[in-house]
DNA sequence: TGTCGTCGGTCAA
DNA sequence: TTGACCGACGACA
């Protein structure tokens, strides 16, 4: 067996058991004030609460207890309640000192140029493939200059993730090349290949106030959150919170440009382009890994 | 809950 | 350039 192989058998069931996370989300929020108890989940996947635990623990590093606490209100707004200190004015290698954010995914970036942006991606050849994920499939797109895209789909062939992605760039020449792009869904998720040495390409193909936005988010390490006003205020117009939110939306690489770590003041995680269930669950499965 | 003010982004003239 | 339209917001009743 070769490397490739091992990896990619490493991210499998972690892909699978994201199935099984996803329901349980869905249960919980659903039904959140009945409060439903480890065991009645279980049964209602048809599953033994050992089975589960095992799952959450080899998905996330969490039990289930644990794991329903981090994706609750009450933790969205502990999260926040950390943003009291100027997390967005640190740079990365300020960022260092945090515990936690060595074990963040480090990432260099670029922007594309204004040109580049208004072409909607003519001349440029996209490679991408759709690859097993903790969070379902996850399809990655690529150009020579870096990661250009990640999304997410819960469909078996993840057309309308390729349709979404697809169309923000509708001139690009694509071609489907899964071997160029493991090597990035294999990084991307694997918290022990995050390293400051061997910083992650990424280019931001976006508006000029967008690829702002995205930048902001690229300095919140993992396990925090901020809300969609403080980054607005950060980018010097404190009253574009609802444009932020709106760029926010628009951000082509979900997960590595960590949308999912901006919430509304309040703690509500307000919305994800890729379903909140998927939102919930990226905050829970970093809040073991943290 | 609902509503309403506000401000950028986007797209079509 | 302009104007219409639309939010992954936020404040308030």
């Amino acid at each position: 067996m070769n490397i490739a192989a091992t990896l990619q058998s490493d991210i499998t069931p972690e892909g699978d058991d994201y199935t099984t996370v996803r329901r349980v989300i869905e249960l919980i929020t659903e039904d959140y004030r009945a409060q439903p108890g480890l065991e009645d989940i279980a049964g209602q996947l048809g599953q033994s609460p050992t089975q589960l635990q095992k799952t959450f623990t080899r998905w996330a590093g969490l039990s289930p207890k644990a794991f329903l606490q981090a994706v609750t209100l009450d933790h969205a707004k502990r999260l926040l309640r950390q943003e009291a200190l100027p997390l967005l004015e640190t740079s990365f290698e300020v960022g260092l000192s945090g515990p936690s954010r060595l074990h963040d995914l480090f990432v260099t970036h670029e922007a594309m140029s204004p040109g580049e942006w208004k072409a909607r991606g003519a001349g440029l050849t996209i490679r991408y493939g759709l690859h097993p994920s903790p969070f379902g499939q996850a399809l990655v797109m690529i150009t020579d200059r870096g990661l250009a895209g990640l999304a997410f789909t819960d469909e078996p062939g993840g057309m309308d993730a390729f349709e979404d992605m697809s169309s923000r760039w509708p001139n690009a020449h694509y071609v489907e090349d899964s071997a160029a792009t493991t090597p990035y869904a294999e990084r991307i998720f694997d918290p022990k290949r995050w390293d400051p040495k061997e910083p992650l390409r990424v280019v931001l193909i976006g508006s000029d106030f967008q690829v702002r936005v995205w930048e902001a988010l690229l300095r919140i390490p993992m396990g925090c959150a901020v809300t969609y006003s403080s980054i607005a205020e950060k980018l010097g117009q404190p009253t574009a919170s609802r444009a932020v939110g709106a760029a926010v939306g628009r951000n082509p690489i979900s997960f590595v440009v960590p949308c999912h770590r901006a919430l509304g003041k309040s703690g509500a995680l307000t919305g994800y382009h890729w379903g909140l269930t998927r939102k919930r669950a990226m905050l829970g499965w970093e809040s073991g890994k943290a």
